[in-house]
Formats: C-alpha cells, sequence, structure tokens
DNA sequence: TAAAAAGATTGAGCAAGATCAATTGGAATA
DNA sequence: TATTCCAATTGATCTTGCTCAATCTTTTTA
C-alpha cells in the first residue's frame, strides 16, 4: 500500500460520486478533512483480524472482502466491501483491534480517519454519532443472519445464498466472479472447495446457473431463492 | 407478563444495586424516568425474534437466556442476561425488529423504555450515546467469537466453551446449571442433546467435571481451557 | 515457448455428529 | 400413592460433507 498526496483533487471530489450519496454531510465533512488516502493493491490486506485498530476506512474505489479467520488456514467470507462503505467502524465504539480481516479483490483507494476525530465529532453531535450507528447495526444485523446461515442450513442452501448474493454485485461490477477463485466462494458459503466445485456442477446441471470459466450466470433467480430458503 | 405500578419506590431503589454500577447517570435518570416495569415469570418469552421492537429492557432481576432460532424447532443459545444488561439495543439505533429471541431463567424483574425517548437523549447528548453504543459493540464482538466457535469448533471444544461459560455465573447464582435442562446447555454448544449427554458423562470420566443431578461442578478449568483452544 | 506452479476437478473413503428407537428416572398430577 | 408425562440416557444406524489422492487445466515464470 502507498500513500497519495492529499491534495489530489480530483480524488477528494469522488465524494460527490453516488455511491457516497448515503454519507451525511457530517461524515463527508469529516472525510474531507482526514489526512490519509491509501491506494491498496489486489490481494493486499485492509485490516488484519486482531491488529491494532487506531482509524476506521472508507471505501473509495475498488473491492475487498471481509472475513474471519481462524489460527490455522481456515478463513469465512462475511462480505464484500463496496465504495461508501466503512471498515472496522466498531473500533469507534469499543474494539481497539479489529475483529476481522478484509482483503482486496480489486485496487482499491481507501480513506483513512482518525478514531479520536471521529469520537470528537460524536461528543458535539449525536445526531452524527446515530448516523454511524445506523450503519454500523446494519452490519450487526448481517451477523445474525450469517450466524442462522452457519448454524441451519447445509451445503446446497448455504452455496445458494453464496451466489446470490455474489450476483448482486454484478449489476454494478459485471465482473465480480471472475474475481473470485473457487476456495473464495467456497468460503463465501462455508464449504470445502471440493464440495463447492460439485455442488456447481450439479446446479449446472440442474439449470440454475451457467458456468463460464470463472464465471457465473445465475439462470433461475426464484429456484435459488427456494433452494435458500429450504436450507 | 404482568406490569407493576409505576411507584414501586423499593424496586426503583434497586438502580442503586452493585450490578448497576456500569450505568452512567444518565442512563440511570433515563431509566427512572421509564415509566414501565414489567414481571417476566421462569419460561416466559422477554423478547421474540422478528418481533416489534419500540422499546428496549434493563434487566433489573433474574436471568434470562438470549437465543436465536429458525422457523422449525432449533435453536441456539447465544448468551445469559443478568441484571444491569440492556436487551434489544440494537432497536435504538437501526432494527425495527428483535434479531433474537429470550426466555426468562428465572422469575424477572424489567424495565422498558421507550426507543424514542432514549434517541431524544442521544441526539442532545453523544457522550450519553457512546457509552450505549460501547455496551451494545461489545455484544457485537462477542457475536463475532460465536461466529467464529460455530465455524471452526468441533464437539469437544463448543461443549467446554460452555461450560466455562457457564460457569462464570456460578459465583453469583449458583444454581445456573440447575436452572437448565440439558438441551438448554446443547444449545449453548450447538450440538444435539444426546451429544451432550454423552459427552458430558466422558469429561465426568475423564475428571474434568462432576455430575450431580442437574448441576456440574467444573474440576479442571486449566484442562477445558485447553480443550477449548483447541476446538 | 517450455517448465513449473497454482488452481480446478473428480472419485473414494472416512469421521463427526445427528437421528432414531428404546429404556430409565424423576417430577407433576389426579 | 398410582399414573402420567417429560427429561435424561444409551446404543445402533445413517447422513453430510470433509479429507485425501490423482488428474487436468490454466496461469505464471524462466
Amino acid at each position: 500500500m502507498k500513500s497519495i498526496s492529499s491534495d489530489d483533487k480530483n480524488f477528494i471530489c469522488e465524494l460527490q460520486a453516488p455511491c457516497f450519496q448515503t454519507l451525511t454531510p457530517d461524515e463527508v465533512n469529516l472525510i474531507r478533512g482526514s489526512k490519509t488516502q491509501v491506494q491498496f493493491r489486489k490481494g493486499d490486506n485492509l485490516t488484519k483480524q486482531g491488529a491494532f485498530a487506531t482509524y476506521i476506512m472508507l471505501m473509495a474505489k475498488g473491492l475487498a472482502i471481509q472475513y474471519v479467520e481462524d489460527e490455522s488456514t481456515k478463513s469465512y467470507n462475511l462480505r464484500i466491501i463496496k465504495p461508501g462503505e466503512f471498515i472496522g467502524l466498531s473500533a469507534i465504539f469499543s474494539n481497539n483491534t479489529f475483529s476481522y480481516s478484509s482483503v482486496a479483490l480489486t485496487d482499491c483507494q481507501v480513506f483513512l480517519v482518525e478514531k479520536t476525530a471521529i469520537i470528537e465529532t460524536i461528543n458535539n453531535n449525536g445526531i452524527f454519532g446515530l448516523g454511524l450507528m445506523r450503519r454500523y447495526t446494519e452490519h450487526n444485523n448481517n451477523l445474525f443472519d450469517t450466524l442462522k446461515t452457519v448454524l441451519y442450513k447445509q451445503m446446497n442452501g448455504r452455496l445458494a445464498d453464496t451466489l446470490l448474493y455474489i450476483n448482486q454485485f454484478k449489476q454494478n461490477f459485471p465482473d465480480v466472479f471472475q474475481l473470485m477463485a473457487r476456495k473464495d466462494i467456497a468460503d463465501f458459503a462455508g464449504i470445502s472447495t471440493e464440495s463447492t466445485v460439485k455442488l456447481l456442477k450439479a446446479f449446472e446441471k440442474d439449470g440454475l446457473i451457467k458456468l463460464d470459466g470463472k464465471d457465473i450466470k445465475v439462470l433461475n433467480n426464484i429456484e435459488l431463492e427456494e433452494i435458500s430458503r429450504r436450507g
């Protein structure tokens, strides 16, 4: 990763882009005032689970995967981070270390904002804090869904979930699937790579999807949703 | 559940109890001002996953279990709620429905506080908001640990986790284990009741615990922690 | 371009736990 | 106290999905 000069006006202007429309004016100002912009290369870690978190990040450009890992080699992918989204919000409220890792799926441009600056703003402006908190809580709700998926669904349901989830990104990022290895898909579903490969073939045979190299075309949304629902 | 007259001074005074020392003065005032106190009977649901959440709860007296459920019969226990702890904090920040259910393990006394009253307070007082957010974020961090447990540990590690967790409550609530059926323990570990029974016996044979009716005495903390760590 | 490395695919065998069925024990009820 | 009901226990069996090993394909590197 390398730093970018803070007076790169073009970059700052990107805060006007559609994906940032959800930011509140206060948030925009805070980020404008932040001095640090960082560029990550595909494959770089944006955050590492357990590392000290003295700042939060705002994804400006690019895609990343957020995941949890254990001590050995296992990973479980939680979500795809897209432009306009924060990374590490929990650091603001209590956590001094990141609860999860994240890795760049494409080259990424990211703003870093000091935790202390944010806390100061919240102290003076409860409404600003509520806004940040709302974003954070939404992720948290997803975590409950994730937990239920892991607890109650088996292979087919999980892979259907995964395909539907990733497929949502295809509109704005047509090459999402190409960016991912089979193992990445497997880690979203929480099943082994081998099982993923076999099950993808099975889904294709049933006409639910079309495998085209690394790309995957969802052919039958309805039925995939049904499989997801059944678990 | 039945309402209690709001001028039950003895009850209000309990907010001075040690377990409420973590509440900020602002929080105490808010709760003092709340008009609703409710009593739940052992086995009653305090919250039901998916129900509308227009208020949050503060446990005043008693113990409850927080859990997530699927459509059928499966439950997974997340934590034991003890006096001084909030239930449903996420409702304040974004969620209009409860993400989880909770059920009284003993008779419980609970304060209900309207969401709107809290939001108003936060708007005027960012520091108060930060305090609530900190509590909320801590639960969220536990959720990451829970997810990792479910993803990466198997039976032995999970049951060891569960026993160590519940055992923490024994100091202040010596009969915690007696309050729970084997199924409750199983639902904390996320394994079947039958497997729980068999594994408890095995742990006893290895001298890790002593089974005494429903009560369980932890004999070898160190080794249980080792089993937990190994997964 | 050829060789090497990494990822994808496939099939066989295996292990962890769940489910099922039967039995026992304890507590609640008539 | 006898009866009923529900929780706890136990053993046998079954399912899911993982691991392992071999092969094939694609990408990367020399």
